[in-house]
DNA sequence: TAGGCCATCTGGTCCT
DNA sequence: AGGACCAGATGGCCTA
């Protein structure tokens, strides 16, 4: 078949249907009984989600035998598997990066958390990257000079950030919020004790969001919400939600739709 | 045990 | 026509 293989369950704690078999034999499992008792329902009484290819009275697909129709559909729903592997492998890769505590005794965020903490976290690197735009300025001193050397070289200083001056600095106020909490900025920035720690990072209003930041990122606080609070980062729950700040870039990057 | 989260199946719709 | 995408349904696992 087509295959998932390779895909990889990015669950721990996966349903049965846990693949360690290679390509072609992942209904090894309850699932796969579970689809031939149905099929064999169908085929028999046709009650069910299935009407319309169990009954064999209306062949929408064309000619199709009741094997080929089954064929067809294992090959959709392994493509449809496999699709949904790549999006929480991608889920994951965001998890990833984000400012949470990694960890076994950490419990995954979950989707909607984990695609509401990224819009707050771009929403406070937008506006740490305007800060910092602004202390830029400030440091040397004409803002009309900078914008002239970006004009005036355009590759050299695009719109967009450039990641060596942008996320240095806020890895390092991140390294400082975060404490010794272990998180995925570790591959990007340097180690906290390497972080000057007389230049006051421009902290809390700085990075925009209002949780405690001086918790460690290590347990969730259990509010009454379903969401978990993590102390010192954007919460992805929507009681936390930042207000949306007036600078064009978030404009740009409010979720709209 | 209820509720949250998840994986999977399935049919419909849209796109190429 | 085939594939991608989407949403509803279903059932399992886990935690409070």
């Amino acid at each position: 078949m087509d295959s998932d293989a390779g895909s990889t369950c990015s669950r721990s704690s996966s349903p049965d249907l846990v693949v360690d078999d290679p390509a072609g034999t992942f209904f090894s499992n309850k699932m796969f009984q579970t689809y031939c008792q149905k099929n064999r329902v169908d085929s028999e009484a046709g009650p069910g989600r299935m009407e319309h290819c169990s009954g064999g009275k209306s062949k929408t697909r064309s000619e199709l035998s009741k094997e080929e129709v089954q064929d067809l559909r294992l090959k959709v729903n392994s493509r449809e598997r496999k699709r949904m592997h790549d999006l929480n492998q991608a889920m994951d890769g965001l998890r990833e990066v984000m400012p949470y505590a990694h960890g076994p005794s950490v419990r995954k965020l979950s989707k909607i958390s984990t695609l509401l903490l990224a819009r707050n976290y771009i929403l406070m690197l937008s506006n740490s990257l305007e800060e910092m735009k602004k202390l830029v300025v400030d440091v040397y001193g004409s803002g009309a000079a900078a914008q002239s050397r970006a004009a005036a070289h355009p590759a050299i200083a695009p719109a967009a950030p450039t990641p060596h001056l942008s996320l240095h600095p806020l890895s390092q106020s991140l390294h400082s919020l975060v404490g010794s909490a272990p998180s995925a900025l570790q591959h990007h920035a340097p180690p906290a004790s390497s972080a000057p720690a007389s230049h006051s990072p421009p902290s809390t209003s700085f990075l925009g969001f209002h949780a405690p930041v001086q918790g460690l990122l290590k347990e969730p606080l259990h509010l009454s919400s379903s969401y978990r609070h993590f102390p010192g980062m954007p919460c992805p729950c929507s009681l936390c939600q930042p207000l949306p700040t007036t600078t064009s870039t978030l404009h740009s990057l409010s979720m709209n739709k």
